[in-house]
DNA sequence: ATAATTTGTCAAACCGTTTGACAAAATAGC
DNA sequence: GCTATTTTGTCAAACGGTTTGACAAATTAT
């Protein structure tokens, strides 16, 4: 039940219904494939010439390709339709503070090419020019996919949505900057940007990989690194809020008098649970804000949790200790928004094993109702490249939208 | 840009852009009556040949009414539109802990009665039947408006949407309790039920009573009384969750080894805000879960409020510490959903101009940007009744909705 | 071989929208 | 006071997409 804004609304025409059905057609197709005309005209409730009329459409705009006969028990066999995913290529981008890695995938988010890491460098015109450089050898070695659906860039920072700037990344030291513009330019490609935390959320709602699987419609990505970055989707949407820094769950303090946070303010959940705190406890000093040295950039959460593993009994205590902050800080995302799933990035989810008890712990700790407490977690490893699922997402999701109307 | 859920999705068919126009039309309407057919034909970019066909079917189907001619410098005078509202009433109710309020209001949201108070009786059966009665009268009363929409009831407490059953309700002592069948049967109206805060944010989106005014897309409702409720809109669309408990941002905590909350665990911003809090503070001793002692109940906000005008130095430090603590926990919400605005109702609003200075400051403190800092905050009167025209919005934001569509 | 079954397409009927023209109603200018 | 102009609201024909029922194609059961 959504407002209808009166300064800003969108007409129905005659083309606005087939352009509803032909949505819905593909989203099929895209959660069912292989799958016949027959079959979606039944899973539509619509007659089969209806469907084919949508479907020679979608096939004319290569939306949509054919492919084998399938078998029947009796009867005519039927054609299998699939979405054209082999020649339409995505370009993910995940700008980090000291790397930034590419990588191209299909249209249904599978990788095409392993991942490319180039150093990120600070001034946004030289990184723009490298990436461009290494997006045209990318796009020149896997040349059989025809034709480029554009780019997706997700950075650690706020961007604006509409403008698509970074309007403010600290660790990349960034205020104002505009990448799609000059990216476009360098490219020829369509480019989006949008925030990393943000970026995930909209990558798990869309289920690239497995896009079988049911949908959740309110759903919750943490990212715990040198930040917490958190991503929010709720009646299958995006959250981004009136100034675009909706999600800064990071910031949301466990208790008013804790530790020290990079953002000024006390006891945020962040200064409990990102990396460099967890890493302090164990060194045994505060890590405060500015550079670190030497030392403790080589010391990292890998080096820790394989402490852990081998039975350094203070290793285990701060990961644990960062687990309980960890859960009681859920408890507040889950308290507020009620997600149907939490989906939880970072380093840390290595040492999943070793943290998961302490995790719903504290969770059913401050958890208001069972159903609450029982809220379904997980983890996205490393390897999985949640950042580049939603650089990609940021390409793959508007083709398949709902269109706006009303 | 909404995921369409490929297992519950809704087909277009021929009658669909039609709908999707009547809707903006009544949107219109609503928000610039009286208005003319030729005006509403240039603000949506169409013919004045198709308005007149949506209107004629909108007047036949009562949602619309003709009045006056207009006026113009020259030419053929326009007919005015207008929302037939006049003989479209809706049945508000606020069922709180010791009583019920009870108000008619007409379909753009204007009060056509006062507001009637019964007792609050705890088992659901009489307190139907006492609703039922006091609502037949109420129609009988003011039976010039023929046809009533339906009855809009907010309780303070978890309301499942599909079913509208009553979850739980603290204050009432209820759980998994079905009002809608019963009041439904003995009035023969339909009837909704909402969760208090959540109807609130819901009345502010469809802004009744001042329909002309842009709405915000992205808003928060904070209820302080003796909880704290929250309703969220988001994207023009109400936050539940996934269990709805979506807004419990009352259970957030401002420091885990805070003071004792109702719920069980330690440093809730309802521990720190709510009015039992407010009152302990000047009280000097804990109000601890349980029922109050009679000296409690007798002393109230109110008379907080008027002891700090008296130049009570004890009862202006309790309110300014709730204060301070109200803009702590708004930083939470703010930095979490970056609303447009945040509304405040509840008893404490009474002070407002006692309390914004610190409520704005603490607000400073932890809002992540500037304009986080500078979010408008909006005071919601209880004379303006929030809670009975949420519930009125129960009944009223149906009938302009966006239709559901892919 | 024939009947039955299922898929995919086609053309005519159908139905709502759009277009351009037109009547109605009012003011401005002569 | 009459005509030209302007603006509103409606009408009917032209238009365009959807739906219906029929049909060809392809395959298995009898």
């Amino acid at each position: 039940m959504r407002r209808i804004n009166p300064a800003r609304f969108q007409i129905a025409t005659r083309g606005t219904s087939r352009e509803i059905n032909s949505r819905i057609v593909l989203n099929l197709v895209r959660t069912h494939q292989p799958i016949s005309r027959a079959d979606l005209a039944r899973a539509m409730g619509v007659s089969r010439a209806a469907v084919t009329l949508i479907v020679t459409d979608l096939l004319h705009r290569r939306l949509l390709s054919e492919g084998a006969t399938g078998q029947t028990e009796r009867g005519r066999r039927p054609t299998f339709l699939y979405i054209n995913a082999r020649r339409r290529s995505v370009v993910s981008v995940d700008v980090r503070a000291s790397e930034t890695f590419l990588m191209l995938a299909d249209l249904m988010g599978k990788p095409l090419s392993g991942v490319i890491s180039i150093p990120t460098v600070r001034d946004p015109k030289l990184l723009v020019a490298a990436l461009a450089e290494r997006i045209k050898a990318l796009l020149a070695e896997h040349s059989e996919s025809h034709s480029c659906e554009g780019i997706g860039v997700v950075v650690p920072g706020m961007v604006e949505h509409s403008s698509m700037r970074v309007l403010h990344a600290p660790t990349l030291g960034w205020r104002d900057v505009d990448l799609r513009e000059p990216l476009a330019a360098a490219t020829g490609l369509r480019v989006q940007i949008e925030n990393s935390g943000r970026a995930c959320a909209l990558a798990q709602m869309w289920a690239l990989g497995e896009p079988t699987t049911q949908p959740h419609r309110d759903l919750v990505f943490v990212s715990v690194s040198d930040g917490v970055g958190v991503g929010v989707v709720m009646n299958g949407e995006v959250l981004r809020g009136r100034h675009n820094v909706a999600g800064e769950f990071g910031h949301v303090p466990l208790s008013l008098d804790g530790p020290r946070c990079s953002c000024g303010n006390n006891g945020c959940w962040e200064a409990y649970v990102a990396n460099p705190a967890t890493l302090a406890r164990y060194i045994g000093r505060p890590a405060g804000p500015g550079p670190r040295d030497a030392r403790d950039r080589q010391f990292t959460i890998e080096d820790l949790v394989a402490r852990a593993r081998g039975g350094d009994a203070k290793a285990v205590a701060a990961i644990e200790a960062t687990a309980r902050y960890l859960g009681l800080g859920l408890a507040s995302v889950i308290n507020a928004l009620n997600p149907a799933c939490v989906y939880i990035g970072g380093e840390i989810t290595m040492a999943w094993d070793l943290i998961e008890g302490a995790v719903r712990a504290a969770l059913a700790e401050r958890a208001l109702t069972p159903a609450a407490a029982a809220t379904e977690l997980r983890v996205v490893a490393p390897t999985e490249h949640p950042r580049l699922q939603g650089a990609a997402a940021l390409v793959i999701a508007p083709a398949f939208a709902a269109p706006v109307v009303a």
